[in-house]
RNA sequence: GGUUCCGUAGCUCAGCUGGAUAGAGCAACAGCCUUCUAAGCUGUGGGUCACGCGUUCGAAUCGCGUCGGAAUCACCA
C-alpha cells in the first residue's frame, strides 16, 4: 500500500469519528505536498466541506488533530486554506527504507496471469532503420519489459514485410544496374544495399516509368514460385536480414517469433468467407469484397480486390486470428505509427463484426512521428539520418567526452569501448523514450547528442557516483544496514519517499504503456541524489549507524535506477 | 470536405484521472573542483499554458467554439 493510499484510508476514519458520516472515497484526494510547504503529503478537504458543514481550515485543522492523536505514523500537520499537509514520523520513513531494502523484487509488481503479444519493428526490408523506426523499435522492445515488470508473460513479435512489389523494385535494380554488387563485394551493410537498390529504382522509374511493367511481370513470376526470381528474392532478402541483426544487435533488441509476410500474407481469406456467409461483408458485382462500415463513421472498407487477391488489412484480420488462437493471449499490443490509427480502427471493428470477443483486448500503441529539423524524412528519396550511422555517431561523442575527462584512463581498451557504447546507447534510447509516445517527436541529431541535463548520460553518471562511494565503502570493509535506531535527515526522506513511489510509476507506465514515466521518474530521483550528494557527505560520517544507513540508501538508489532503467533497456555503468 | 491527434519559456519536453505561486533541461549570464567522479551543484533572467466562452469553491487539465499545425479517408502497405 502507498504512502497515499494508507493516508487516503484514515483519512476515511476521521470524516465518520469527526463527522458521522462516511465520505465518498473519490472525495478523500491525497497527494505528495508542494516543496514550498512543510510536510509530506496533502489532503486537499475541499471536497469534504459538504459533510464537515465548516470552513475549509476549521475542518482541515479538525482533521489534522485526529490524525496526529489516532494514527502513530502521522507525526504532524499545518493547515493553510483547504490543504492539510501532513508530516510522516522518522519511524515511518526509516521502515520504509528497512522494508524498500529487504524485499529482493521491489519494482516488480505482482503477476496478472494474463498474457500478451507485443509487435513492434515490423520492418519493411527496403529500407534501413531510420529515426521513425528506432523510435518504433526502442518503445516495442521497452514497453514489453515494462509490462512484463508490472506482472505479465509477454511475447515480443515482429512481422517481417518481406514481399510485395516494393521488394520486386529493389530486385528489378540490382539486376539492371547494380553489376553483381554484393555486401561483401562492395562493403556496404546489406540492408543499406538493398536499400540503395530501391531508391536506384525510383529514380529509374521516374525517367523511364513503363519499367514498372517489368516489376509486376517480375511480382507474378514470385507469386508462381519461378526458381529465379525466387532466388534472387532470397539472396537479398539474406542481405537485409544480415544487416538488421547487426542493428538489432547493437540497439539490444530481440524477439521471441518472428513472423514473414510470404508466410502470412494469405491468412485471412477464409474469414473473408465466414463475413460474407454471415452477412457482415458484402461482394459487388465485380467480384471485389467490402465491409460497409458506414453505420459506424467510417466508409466501405475494401477486403478482397476484384481479381480474389487479398490486401493487407485481410492479411492482419488472418494473423489476429491465428495469434490468439495459437498463444491463447489475453491481450494483442500493435506497436505502430499514428498514420495507421484508422487502419487500426477498423481492423477491430470488423474483428468484433466478426463475432471475436477479444477485439477489444486488441491495442494500437499508436505513437507520433519522428520529425526532423529540415521536415519529416522520405526514406525513398534515400535516408536523411540512418540508425547504424547515429548509434556509431553516439558511440563516438561518447568517447570523446570520455577521453577528455580521463577517467576512464587505466582501465582496458575492451573495457572502455564497451562503456562508450553502452553511453552512447543509453543517451539515444533517453532521447527518444522520455518523450510520451502518443506526442509527436522532434529529433535534432545535433541535441541528442548532449550528455548533460536531462539525459541518460546523466542518469548513468550518477549511478557511476553511487558506485564509486560504495566501492570505497566496501573497501575499507564497511557495512551497509538500517539500524532501528538510524535517524533520516529531511534530505533523506524525500529521497526515500520517491523511491517508495517506484512500485506505483511501474504500474502507471505500463497502465498508459508509457517508458516515459520512468524515464522521468529516473530523471527526478537521480536529480534528487545529485543534489544530496553535493551537501552530505557520506564517507566521511563519523556516526556509524548513520552511516551505514547512508551506505544502503545509496544502494537502494542504484538498485532502483537500475530497475527503471533497465525497463527502457538502459545499462548504467559502475564507473564513467 | 469528413474523421482523429496536437498547440505549455527562444528551443526540446514534464505537469493533464480538476487543487496552493505552472516545472525541468538546453541556450544566455554569474558563482562552486587541496573535500566521496564538475557528464555535477547553486543562483539570475525568461510564461496571456494558441484564443474565446462555459462548468466548478477552484481550469494548463473537463465541455463547446475559433485560429494554427499534423495524420488519415486507395482494388498501397
Amino acid at each position: 500500500m502507498t504512502a497515499e493510499q494508507f493516508l487516503s484510508s484514515m483519512a476515511a476514519q476521521a470524516v465518520e469519528a469527526l463527522y458521522g458520516v462516511k465520505a465518498d472515497p473519490s472525495t478523500l484526494q491525497v497527494s505528495v505536498t508542494r516543496k514550498d510547504f512543510e510536510g509530506d503529503y496533502t489532503l486537499v478537504v475541499f471536497p469534504l466541506l459538504r459533510i464537515s458543514r465548516q470552513a475549509p481550515a476549521v475542518t482541515a485543522q479538525a482533521i489534522g488533530e485526529w490524525l496526529t492523536a489516532n494514527c502513530p505514523e502521522v507525526s504532524g500537520f499545518n493547515a493553510v486554506q483547504g490543504f492539510l499537509n501532513i508530516s510522516l514520523s522518522n519511524v515511518y520513513w526509516r521502515e520504509t527504507l528497512q522494508d524498500v531494502t529487504a524485499d529482493a523484487s521491489f519494482g516488480t509488481l505482482p503477476s496478472t496471469g494474463r498474457r500478451i503479444m507485443v509487435e513492434f519493428s515490423s520492418p519493411n526490408t527496403n529500407k534501413p532503420l531510420h529515426p521513425g523506426h528506432i523510435r518504433n523499435n526502442l518503445l516495442g522492445s521497452s514497453v514489453s519489459d515494462l509490462l512484463k515488470a508490472a506482472g505479465n508473460e509477454v511475447i515480443k513479435a515482429t512481422l517481417v514485410n518481406d514481399r510485395g512489389v516494393h521488394i520486386c523494385k529493389s530486385m528489378y535494380a540490382w539486376e539492371k544496374l547494380f553489376d553483381g554488387a554484393t555486401p561483401e563485394s562492395t562493403g556496404i551493410k546489406g540492408d543499406h544495399l538493398v536499400g540503395d537498390c530501391y531508391v536506384a529504382y525510383a529514380k529509374l522509374e521516374k525517367e523511364h516509368p513503363e519499367v514498372i511493367d517489368d516489376v509486376h511481370r517480375m511480382l507474378v513470376k514470385w507469386e508462381e514460385g519461378d526458381p529465379a526470381v525466387r532466388a534472387l528474392w532470397e539472396k537479398m532478402n539474406g542481405w537485409v536480414f544480415d544487416g538488421f541483426d547487426q542493428t538489432y544487435k547493437a540497439l539490444g533488441i530481440s524477439f521471441d517469433r518472428t513472423y514473414y509476410e510470404h508466410d502470412t500474407y494469405l491468412l485471412g481469406k477464409e474469414l473473408v468467407q465466414k463475413g460474407l456467409d454471415s452477412g457482415v461483408f458484402v461482394r459487388d458485382p465485380d467480384g471485389s469484397v467490402w465491409c460497409d462500415l458506414t453505420a459506424d463513421g467510417l466508409d466501405r472498407k475494401l477486403l478482397l480486390r476484384s481479381d480474389g487477391t487479398s490486401v493487407y488489412m485481410t492479411q492482419d484480420l488472418g494473423t489476429a486470428e491465428r495469434r490468439f488462437a495459437e498463444y491463447a493471449l489475453d491481450s494483442h499490443i500493435y506497436v505502430v505509427g499514428n498514420e495507421q490509427d484508422y487502419h487500426f480502427k477498423v481492423l477491430k471493428l470488423v474483428l468484433s463484426k466478426l463475432g471475436f470477443g477479444w477485439a477489444d483486448q486488441i491495442y494500437h500503441l499508436s505513437y507520433g512521428m519522428v520529425e526532423l529539423p529540415e521536415g519529416k524524412m522520405k526514406s525513398r528519396e534515400g535516408t536523411v539520418v540512418d540508425a547504424d550511422d547515429l548509434i556509431e555517431k553516439m558511440y563516438q561523442e561518447a568517447r570523446a567526452t570520455s577521453e577528455a575527462s580521463g577517467k576512464l584512463d587505466g582501465i582496458p581498451e575492451e573495457e572502455k569501448d564497451r562503456l562508450y557504447r553502452m553511453i552512447g546507447l543509453g543517451a539515444l534510447k533517453y532521447f527518444i523514450l522520455k518523450v510520451d509516445p502518443k506526442k509527436t517527436m522532434l529529433f535534432d541529431p545535433k541535441e541528442s547528442i548532449d550528455f548533460n541535463g536531462n539525459t541518460g548520460p546523466f542518469i548513468q553518471y550518477t549511478h557511476a557516483r553511487i558506485c564509486s562511494i560504495l566501492r570505497k565503502a566496501s573497501e575499507s570493509g564497511l557495512d551497509a544496514a538500517v539500524a532501528d535506531e538510524s535517524v533520516l535527515s529531511p534530505k533523506e526522506v524525500r529521497l526515500v519517499k520517491l523511491i517508495a513511489s517506484y512500485p506505483q510509476k511501474v504500474a502507471e507506465a505500463a497502465e498508459a504503456l508509457s517508458p516515459a514515466v520512468l524515464a522521468n521518474f529516473s530523471y527526478d530521483l537521480a536529480k534528487e541524489f545529485n543534489q544530496y550528494y553535493h551537501e552530505t557527505p557520506v564517507l566521511k560520517e563519523q556516526d556509524a549507524t548513520t552511516l551505514a544507513m547512508r551506505l544502503s540508501l545509496l544502494g537502494t538508489i542504484a538498485r532502483t535506477l537500475r530497475s527503471a532503467m533497465g525497463i527502457l533497456g538502459i545499462e548504467l555503468p559502475e564507473r564513467m
